[in-house]
DNA sequence: AGAATAGTGTCTTTCAGACACTATTTG
DNA sequence: CAAATAGTGTCTGAAAGACACTATTCT
């Protein structure tokens, strides 16, 4: 592992964010219209180099990918990093994506990540991009890059962990009813799993809500049982799985 | 996403290979002894910088992490890229590390991989390495920089991969028996599966195994019944899974 | 023969999914 | 009341795991 720097084409890292929230019950991606070029005016994910630098003392300084993207996240949405509602939001690591020819700048290795949101606020233009927007999943057209890639990646990552995780409660506000939680499922899968069969089988995974023995202050528009309140509980792995109602064709 | 390559710290982007295989029932990882400062003398994953330059014309060259990753892991086995038994191994990506200070020197940004091998011959000191051997996974003491966390997450991925896909048959040669895959779930997962159940199981699974119609040429070396002799099938995903027997405690 | 290994039968329990049903609330 | 929504009961089939059993081949 000896290394010369000056014997290397310099790179950049850089970290692009997949952040999506459920939005009149339906899955949206955080967007940006690019301010310029490559790809002006082309939507793209929201993201940004990773910075590291030295200080007077010659010490390496510089922030990790996880710090990167939850700048990015804040940059986006108008936020403070450290404010509450972006300590709600689910970050976790993609992968990243090296192609040789992906930025025609120069050599760009951009680490991905998803962010899961329940309320995150209209995004506001940040820095580098012309416009920011929550755009609903299925109508993300011709994206910059290969962010169209990155994500497909970041939904596939969603829709797989929703079975055997709880990330589900990521998308809901602190407290939630069963049927909140359904709709989560219903949005990210595309599909609604069967109302009674689900509301059993939440109940039955240790671990994955808490009742808080309150109900909603009415029920539905149209009339309808008032629902019990639930918190989301401290399992991070869901036993049994809530699988996937495509997930078991044999 | 503006850039001014002189703006920031040159950074810098490695692979790190955990490479896994299975020796005398034991799983092993591939391990260095790293020939320079830092950790000197300490055992580390095999790994090093991506390559990437400009040609005469000015043009980006340079390979992807996947490249760079098999040319890593070329060089350590001391077989040509391209090789047949390097083809046959199961590669992916981990995750991508990034602590500031996770190397002295510099801002080194570390693109882990998993690779899983039925067969590698035994390492060759390669370049920068002093030495290079396949070492049990439980007999792996201080390693260099963050490689500790590194081999942690690829266990883990190995372990649950083994749950939904058929990679077990990526650690055995072209052609195995039942009780070949069950010595890879029982050396990757720790537990050896009841071997009757499993049987049943594997054999179930659609698309895992393809029944060859022929037995191997004697039984065991103390007597028993020649067993039949499977490749693989072409199912990517196991339906239903072979779960760990851990795996249900709830 | 007896030990060792491969492979099967069968039972119990858990869980997914279908579907019908009860409980409650709204207009 | 009717419609809508929350929540439960019950059945069927798939599959996990325990365990006993049969089948075959070695010394």
């Amino acid at each position: 592992m000896d290394y010369d720097p000056r014997a290397y084409e310099p790179a950049a890292v850089t970290v692009d964010i997949v952040a999506l929230t459920i939005r009149d019950g339906a899955l949206h991606v955080l967007l940006v219209e690019r301010g310029e070029e490559p790809f002006l005016g082309r939507l793209a994910l929201p993201g940004g180099f990773v910075r590291s630098s030295r200080d007077a003392a010659g010490r390496l300084r510089g922030e990790t990918l996880d710090q990167a993207a939850v700048r990015e996240l804040a940059e986006e949405t108008g936020l403070r990093p450290g404010h509450a509602r972006l300590r709600r939001v689910h970050l976790e690591q993609l992968a990243t994506y090296s192609a040789v020819d992906r930025d025609p700048r120069m050599r760009v290795f951009s680490v991905a990540y998803l962010a899961l949101a329940a309320d995150l606020p209209d995004p506001v233009a940040g820095g580098d991009a012309a416009a920011a927007a929550w755009v609903p999943v299925g109508e993300t057209r011709r994206l910059a890059f290969d962010h169209a890639a990155i994500l497909a990646d970041g939904l596939e990552r969603a829709r797989a962990k929703l079975e055997y995780t709880p990330l589900a409660t990521s998308f809901v506000g602190p407290e939630f009813t069963i049927a909140e939680l359904r709709a989560v499922y219903a949005a990210v899968w595309g599909v609604d799993p069967h109302a009674g069969n689900f509301h059993r089988k939440v109940l039955s995974v240790p671990g994955f809500v808490v009742d808080l023995d309150t109900v909603t202050s009415r029920g539905g528009e149209r009339g309808g049982r008032r629902s019990r309140i639930y918190k989301a509980g401290d399992a991070t792995l869901l036993h049994p799985a809530i699988l996937r109602p495509s997930g078991g064709e044999s």
